[in-house]
DNA sequence: CTTGTCATGTAAGAGGTTACATGATTCG
DNA sequence: CGAATCATGTAACCTCTTACATGACAAG
């Protein structure tokens, strides 16, 4: 449960409610999730029963009670606990190798199409991270080294979609040399 | 349910049973679900209720009956269409960019100890994919332009984890230079 | 004598998604 | 007049995972 450590993380900086939670995850290219209501709301429960987050209820005149939840001392060190815990790999899902795996079925026009389209998607999410770099609206700050961190991730998140489209390139070229 | 196209395009190359594609799937690389026999049986059931694939039973003794799976040529076609359809973005989920963005909790040298970990963890990835490169053990080569599509998919599963250790490697170096 | 292979299948549960439900207010 | 924002929460469903169940035979 991993987006249980994203959250305490995102209260770890300040207090939040369960609709702040949800615009920033949904938001965000380094929180993969959707933002859905179900897992951020169930979450905050289990948080709270766990006794690693704390609320207040504000009454609001027209609106349901807003409910801030902070992060606990007990929190603070589970989430230390974590930060320190054994890295996990990344997990890539990418249908697109499959579909290249048995694309030999395909044409030589229709395979490159096909190389074509998946370098103009790619093409358009990597200019779009780039957008979202120039104007994030989530990105902690608090020292010099976390301003460090949160840039290379960011860069990260784009390099990573720039070099499948360097490898696309490359291979569409050696498959229109080798017909 | 893109396990369905995979299973489509393993019996396009040769009629398998379940427990042959369990195989197969929990084995690779590129084909990135554990295999589990209740998603392979269940596809196969779901395929042949959709016409796509044909069964075959072998009656075999003091073994359980062995069933054959065919493509049809419903499958055929149905397969032909997903492969004409539009590419869809690699899904990519790394908790550990996670773990950084929220790791200026730690002190230095954790920091640094995190680091080193990780990139250990990829390399050890880098060398096992390079091993079973190697050593293959499912690897259509049909056509010279399928053989060279399999080799650029396993070279890229490959240095999509070199280029994760490359980008690890700059960091830990750009955050020693700035302590 | 335990582990692995062959070969089918079921059960339980975690994790995640979209859509629904309510209801006032504000902006274009 | 319709859509977005604020703010909580529920329901239904899909995907995928681990573990269980059966049962023979072969190899270390």
């Amino acid at each position: 449960m991993d987006i249980q450590y994203t959250i305490l993380g995102l209260l770890n900086a300040q207090p939040l409610s369960g609709y702040d939670l949800k615009k920033i995850i949904a938001d965000s290219d380094l929180f993969y999730w959707s933002g859905n209501n179900n897992q951020i709301y169930h979450s905050l429960v289990n948080l709270h029963k766990q006794g690693l987050v704390s609320v207040e209820t504000f009454q609001q005149e027209n609106l349901p009670p807003r409910k801030l939840y902070s992060i606990t001392p007990a929190g603070e060190m589970e989430l230390r606990q974590w930060l320190l815990s054994d890295p996990v790999l990344p997990e890539i899902r990418d249908p697109f190798l499959i579909q290249l795996a048995w694309a030999d079925q395909l044409h030589g026009d229709e395979l490159d199409a096909l190389l074509a389209r998946y370098a103009e998607e790619l093409e358009m999410q990597v200019r779009m991270l780039g957008q979202r770099r120039l104007n994030p609206w989530y990105r902690p700050a608090r020292t010099k080294r976390e301003t460090l961190l949160w840039s290379r991730i960011e860069e990260r998140l784009q390099e990573r979609y720039q070099q499948e489209l360097d490898w696309v390139n490359r291979l569409r070229n050696e498959i229109l040399k080798n017909p």
